[in-house]
DNA sequence: AAAGATACCGGCAGATCCACGGCTTATAGC
DNA sequence: GCTATAAGCCGTGGATCTGCCGGTATCTTT
């Protein structure tokens, strides 16, 4: 892997970031390949950790957590721990980002209802002070990279 | 569709948020299902919209954007045409939630440099006050949603 | 008790994946 | 200029997986 990606490797990682499940003789018309060499290009950028997995999306208000919360928490220690355990515990925590600023972290919450939020945060506050914003929609789900202009 | 999700449908999501390739039949033998059961739950949760895609995760870092941002945007009035234009032209955003509180929206970016991050912040600051908090790690990457304790 | 609905299983035809060897092009060294 | 090496691409064939079919067991409905 020479660390760099072609306008190939991009048409590949559009395709696949578009669509995980499409099949390499599809993905090959679509970046004007044959199947063998896409299926080549793709475990290269697998190998290299450019790719790191494939996941379904799961509607979370389809699965019962119609509320999605950013919640920011600003730490007075350095005590991780605690809020490692709290990763590990609860699971409504669906994502955890540490930051510059005064919010050590960031967190993205779902919760099946406002008393369960209200719980979660709760829960959270024990840990240090926190700042909560709930998500009225996402006005642009996660996408993934895309090829910078040349 | 009974609106409501067992412990294999759980079972399922939580294989195909895990490995969203994994085959059918590894799938069944896994939540103890034959491959042809396995295939028909797995069609009536996507027809249900509770799966609503599969998507390759790819590495920030390795495609060249290093940098990692979240970006508060606190809004004057109430004109979204910028935001969105401005959503459709820099990729290097790459999702958006509008939330309740002082700040409108809350973003992640992505950016190549410092230098680069700087720009992007010069954009979005054309539309209203921002707050940025570089990400030094994700704690918890994005996981999704896991069945409720009973 | 019979009819219907639901969820499951097994089996088969077709599509897909995967590993192999051969072909072409680019580069380096002599 | 020529050869050796490497990298990238292609086509093929066997193994695997998927999609569709009918059949069975359980539960509900009438």
């Amino acid at each position: 892997m020479t660390e760099i990606l072609d306008a190939t490797d991009w048409a590949i990682l559009a395709e696949v970031q578009r669509d995980g499940r499409i099949p390499l003789t599809e993905l090959g018309r679509r970046v004007n390949l044959s199947a063998s060499a896409t299926t080549e290009r793709v475990k290269r950028l697998e190998a290299a950790g450019v790719i790191t997995g494939y996941h379904a999306a799961v509607d979370l208000a389809k699965v019962g957590f119609p509320v999605l919360a950013v919640v920011r928490l600003k730490y007075p220690g350095s005590q991780h721990q605690p809020l490692h355990r709290l990763l590990d515990e609860r699971f409504e925590i669906l994502e955890c980002l540490r930051t510059t600023g005064d919010d050590c972290y960031t967190l993205k919450v779902a919760a099946a209802s406002m008393p369960h939020l209200e719980q979660l945060v709760n829960e959270l506050a024990r840990l240090g002070s926190t700042t909560t914003n709930i998500v009225y929609s996402q006005t642009l789900p996660y996408r993934g990279p895309r090829e910078p202009r040349v």
